[in-house]
DNA sequence: TTGTTGTTTAGCTATTATGCTAAATTGATA
DNA sequence: TATCAATTTAGCATAATAGCTAAACAACAA
């Protein structure tokens, strides 16, 4: 599934409070991107926001912003999309998913044969 | 469960290759104390490994690998036990099982409710 | 008491991360 | 073509991170 490296690069990425915020609003559909309320029936991609919709819940600068996508990005999380001069923003929930499944693989691991241990 | 400020903490831990491996290798049992494996059912917690054992496995000085795993302590991901002059590490299966659930839920929850997304 | 082992703290340096503004780029539109 | 809107790149300042060595501390052993 996912290696060390790969891990690590998701786990940079969200152990940060503005990434972390933007990867849970953007997973849990937190934004709308403006014009695309407007006719979401007519884009195919239109429960997707876009990076300046994202800035305008921070008070960071638009460049900030876009750096801190370009982790999220660049760590598999979430995907950008071009159209015409716009970036759509959308989640990648494979990617979490796979995170999830290594999580509790870890835990149900443990339990199996370390049950000796004493946790308190 | 986990916060926000919480989770991040835990993210910004693993999120770096050293802390990374320790994680892994005190959750699958990769330590052995070399004191506690010569007489290990004396002691109650015998699977427990400390932090010189740790050391060795890396090329960086104790000190180093000392405040990495306050970081790991602190983020709540292991257990420091301190026993005579010696620190006995122990994972914290509870808080990465309730991370394993906060990623599931967040996919199941997206699976629900935006399946109109393409994903490709 | 003196020494030994295990660990942390203090203080330093180098690198990385995070913010900014200004400028560049890209695509759409007048 | 000129302009506008959306986004990124460049360059800079500051803060945080991660490494080191030396020194301190804590518990045990001789």
């Amino acid at each position: 599934m996912l290696d060390m490296q790969q891990k690590i690069k998701i786990f940079k990425a969200l152990g940060n409070e503005t990434r972390f915020k933007i990867f849970k609003n953007v997973f849990t559909g937190g934004y709308a991107c403006s014009i695309d309320k407007k006719k979401p029936q007519d884009d195919i991609i239109a429960q997707a926001t876009c990076v300046t919709t994202i800035a305008e819940h921070f008070s960071f600068s638009l460049p900030t912003i876009s750096r801190h996508l370009k982790e999220l990005k660049d760590a598999n999380i979430i995907k950008m999309t071009k159209k015409s001069n716009k970036i759509y923003i959308k989640p990648n929930p494979t990617i979490i998913k796979d995170l999830a499944d290594c999580f509790a693989d870890l835990v149900d691991n443990y339990n199996d044969t370390m049950f000796q241990f004493d946790n308190t």
